[in-house]
DNA sequence: GTTCCGCATGAATCGATAG
DNA sequence: ACTATCGATTCATGCGGAA
């Protein structure tokens, strides 16, 4: 099957009602923050922000798949000297909307941006909040197993070279029934605490996040040829990442530079587009 | 001069009313967590918890020094499938009450409770929520710097127990070789996420948290011969700390099993009142 | 004296079963 | 229907005994 990747150039809030019920597996977004990007976005005032996020969010609502997901990272900025609270009432909001906050993930930036302010340490994570619109969603956990931690590997190491050089005579294969057992068992389950580093490399554009963030997502919530939509794509690494993946998707930004930008990029992906060596752990 | 520990027998809400105006420099606590602890606590339901402690937060607020700091250690459970709300309550109506929500700092555990569900991973972190005064508190933040690099950041929090303990009973004064090295590198502002691994039970009664947690705010937020309060002491953990470091500091718990158990405690560790070995980097 | 391994145990959460 | 209790799940950590 084909994987579409759909670009609109637009405000989210009109685009959005073009599209049908029930229809998107997976949201994930990060919205420009309050007063941030100010000369690309205009700046969205803090006092304004709830205001401003929710009939995208009914929208958003409306849109999703009754076993989808929607992931939102976003962060409060600091005002005067406080954590504002917009992200608070955005979420006791939205519950109003039907919501259902399900989780709340953290996003530890390993490189946090640098500077040293008197009563104040670098801000080095993030929320990624998890809504649902239904108790039974999506959830395909295997595919973002992780590997063990290093006590494990100390604890296991003489264990299994017994049993690798035992399976290697009977076999002569490499691998034996019990060391595929064993390969098994040093994947673990992740937890709610995401550790990545924000990407400092890319030449004029430099993305909200990591591509590594959209596809821990997109593995946990979406599998190949489902739909995943970014209301606010910026330089459109939710649908770079979707598209690697085997993903359909949408991508909504109301700046024509952005827009340009990424259907350039696109048209450059679309030719590894069949690319089998994608890493996927779901059927 | 001399540092006290007095000990508390009661309901916070009342016998906080017979301290004076602005006479704490540092509140740290981790009071029960909604449901949590029925055995001990009698549990609070999630939707009582907000009205449960604005009177308490109140007092606090009369309590403490105009410079002071209120971290206060919570998470929100999970009910009927969707993280709880009364948090983000709390902070708003805290706001009410005069509080600054100045910080939200990330306490990362890294051995997180064991379990697997269809629909959500282990629950990893927890919030460690800076509230103050005014815009103008004490922060002595060299008191906290770490050595440059992950590495260190594990060591250091690990090393409050069983490496200090080794070290002490090497040398005899203090810090053995190569943690005088450590302290020798160059080091750097910490973040706002903690890295700490919850104590596993000790031999008779196990911590809410480590002693590491709270003797990082109290090197932040206080110097010696400050007064710091935990109005839900538990096993008393904020104040071992804290007369460790040459910190005055006030308990109180509303159950007799605590009050006389920290009460035995600090008898023993008054002998190690004056201990020059407490690492500190403020004057 | 080290290093290594066995074991118990958590601020948890879900789903089923029982009153 | 709605609440209360119980078993199953799972992994990092420290302690204690053994090699």
């Amino acid at each position: 099957m084909e994987i579409k990747t759909d670009l609109y150039l637009g405000d989210s809030k009109e685009v959005l009602k073009q599209f049908p019920d029930n229809s998107v597996d997976l949201i994930f977004t990060s919205p420009p923050y309050a007063d941030q990007r100010k000369k690309t976005y205009g700046g969205i005032s803090p006092e304004k922000y709830v205001e401003w996020f929710l009939p995208i969010s009914e929208q958003l609502f409306r849109i999703l798949k009754p076993d989808g997901t929607f992931v939102l990272n976003i962060k409060e900025k600091v005002v005067n000297g406080e954590r504002s609270t917009y992200v608070l009432e955005l979420i006791l909001e939205m519950r109003k909307q039907g919501w259902l906050w399900t989780e709340e993930f953290i996003w530890h930036k390993k490189n946090s941006y640098p500077g040293k302010w008197p009563n104040r340490f670098r801000d080095s994570w993030e929320r990624l909040l998890q809504f649902n619109k239904s108790r039974k969603f999506n959830m395909y956990q295997e595919a973002v197993m992780v590997p063990r931690g290093d006590w494990a590997q100390k604890r296991l190491s003489k264990l299994s070279e017994t049993d690798r050089k035992r399976d290697e005579s009977k076999v002569g294969s490499g691998f034996g029934k019990n060391i595929s057992n064993w390969l098994n068992r040093e994947k673990v389950y992740p937890t709610n605490v995401l550790h990545m580093a924000t990407e400092c490399n890319n030449k004029n554009h430099s993305a909200a996040f990591p591509e590594s963030l959209p596809e821990w997502f997109i593995k946990l919530f979406t599998k190949p040829n489902d739909v995943v939509l970014d209301p606010f794509m910026g330089s459109g690494t939710t649908n770079v990442v979707a598209n690697k993946m085997h993903r359909n998707s949408i991508g909504i930004d109301i700046l024509p530079e952005y827009y340009h930008m990424v259907r350039q990029k696109m048209a450059v992906t679309d030719y590894v587009l069949f690319d089998p060596l994608v890493e996927d752990g779901n059927a």
